[in-house]
DNA sequence: TCAGATGTTGTTAGCGTTAACAATCAAGTG
DNA sequence: CACTTGATTGTTAACGCTAACAACATCTGA
């Protein structure tokens, strides 16, 4: 269709020739200018069909300074997260009529970041979503004011730059606070690595509800979100007499830890109640199937293309701060004591 | 550093003027020309450095008409197996000098795609990776020569493409020679989605493992990827007296069906075999561990670049075909009879 | 010493689009 | 009827870069 080798692609002042009118026309055209005569427009539309136009965006963007494609900069999008994330934010941005183009960090360090992210200005992209789930991430946002307008994701107080995150302290009380309305002396943590914001919120929202509850918080074992690593502490609390209740920092490593419990006798939820988090797919089909706190990583990808739109299409606003709430999903691995 | 308020970014007739050369020397300096007196080359580079110039590369993309940016669509990123494909996919790209632009798609119709396509070729990506795992995708592919060079991963006989894919039909094979090798009469199916390729090439590696053994293949369960067909497929096959091997598509259908078999008090490996397919990280913990075919989804994204890549560099080539070997891992979920 | 080759630099002309301004024409206004 | 107003179209000039060619300096070898 119009596309035969050889033939190099009609441009704009080729649809002009063929509608008898100027190139200047055909651009208002396209760009819904509204003083063009109807029978004008359908004839450049007709022209336009004919000969299969499709207008050069690079183009346009040299001219308009704007290439209506937006960056996004993540940690390994292989986790059901980021994944998650990712794919909120695409779906937003391309209903938003924005491209997408995607950095896949192996690891999250300032200058990692910092690459990303001149790599994105340089490509020219309108806008940036950073997901920063690090500290490390976050950090290198403080200290990047680029002129491209930026959103952090789980980004904590990151500097200047607006953050949409889910409470991940609420998250942690959530949990901590189901498993003490069960009747449960304490409770005790498997947490995330410590560089992570959202580790370090879940702690801090186990310890407030412990606290609140009047509790003493045991001294929580450090994972690192893997399966095999909630798998060593689960062992571990195996080993312990005194353990009733676990929250779990994600629900990867709450397979760990149920793994672990099977394999040493320890029968989840009658002699342990364990709470995850994340509610990936799998975790209805856990054994038993795991309560955990559910994540709306849709409703965070989808808010943050809205924040970095409002600042690209109406000027520079206020940094703003959105967060989105956690929910509890309680399944059968928690009981009363 | 140079970038504050209000004044323009530098261009190249900055950097010249600050050298004292002509734009075009700056140019040469920044694509390596070899003609360059290495005098003038560092001048123009100090010059760079002072100005903290950064090449437009929009601009630079009208004129050479490559923007260095390749598109991918996929599907439900997710998903572990696309996710991981597309994983593999970027960070091969950006080893490539590449960008990349991603598309996801909620549901793949040949529409879909191939506004997908048309999305992209807007763009003005250089090429193109179509992560192609169901019929109808496939099909969107074969009509479509859009002048843009395309790869599908997982694309069967994609029309005139190059195809990059794992040999789902060795992986079938593995998995039943696996179980029949252990003394099973025979092997129940619990299959993917009829419209994925992945799910078809499954059966035929299945089927044909049996076929050569001389065994009765029993009817295909028919599950969708989810947990929770597999959970209701695991069902049926609990209440079968007769089942003692069972081969699952995907490993999160194992997992439902370990949670249906572990509710019915049917035990495995004691009494039912289960092998899955993909090795996703979570695998190593169900319970109890999985016996899987492990897909190199990196691999396949690597191969998908460099046959792109090459097609790009190296002009118009023959149609490629590259087949990634899938491997068994043996775990605890398959025992003799 | 001079013709020719080679290295180094500058000048000019696009790439395909939009923005700014000018030009034209019909319709209203006093 | 001259004069403003608004709608419609065309002309010209960017946007920031690379390609092609021209210009000059320098180096060869006879």
């Amino acid at each position: 269709m119009g596309s035969s080798l050889g033939r190099r692609l009609p441009v704009m002042a080729d649809v002009a020739k063929e509608a008898g009118v100027s190139h200047q026309t055909v651009s208002r055209v396209l760009n819904d200018h509204p003083n063009v005569r109807s029978e004008t427009r359908t004839r450049v539309l007709e022209a336009i069909d004919k000969l299969g136009y499709r207008r050069n965006l690079v183009a346009r963007a040299l001219v308009t300074k704007h290439s209506r494609t937006l960056g996004v900069v993540s940690f390994d999008t292989t986790l059901y997260g980021p994944a998650s994330t990712v794919y909120g934010i695409e779906q937003a941005a391309r209903a938003a009529g924005y491209f997408v183009s995607i950095v896949s960090l192996k690891s999250i360090d300032r200058a990692g970041v910092r690459d990303a992210l001149d790599y994105l200005a340089d490509q020219g992209v309108d806008g940036i979503v950073v997901v920063a789930p690090q500290r490390s991430a976050a950090q290198a946002l403080a200290d990047l004011p680029l002129g491209v307008p930026t959103v952090a994701v789980e980004g904590g107080q990151a500097g200047e730059v607006s953050v949409v995150c889910v409470d991940q302290v609420a998250g942690g009380r959530l949990a901590t606070e189901h498993l003490l309305s069960l009747g449960h002396e304490t409770v005790w943590h498997v947490s995330g690595p410590s560089d992570w914001l959202e580790a370090e919120g879940r702690v801090a929202g186990w310890r407030a509800a412990l606290e609140q509850a009047g509790r003493e918080a045991p001294r929580p074992l450090a994972g690192d979100w893997s399966p095999r690593s909630g798998y060593e502490a689960g062992r571990s609390l195996a080993s312990m007499r005194n353990v009733t209740a676990v929250f779990v920092a994600n629900d990867q490593m709450a397979l760990g830890v149920l793994r672990a419990f099977t394999e040493q006798g320890v029968r989840v939820p009658e002699r342990v109640s364990v709470v995850g988090f994340d509610d990936i797919p799998e975790s209805e089909f856990f054994s038993p199937p795991l309560t955990t706190i559910r994540q709306d990583f849709d409703a965070v990808g989808r808010h943050s293309i809205e924040v970095l739109v409002r600042q690209l299409e109406g000027g520079p606003q206020e940094r703003e701060r959105l967060v989105v709430p956690p929910a509890l999903v309680a399944r059968a691995s928690t009981a009363r004591v």
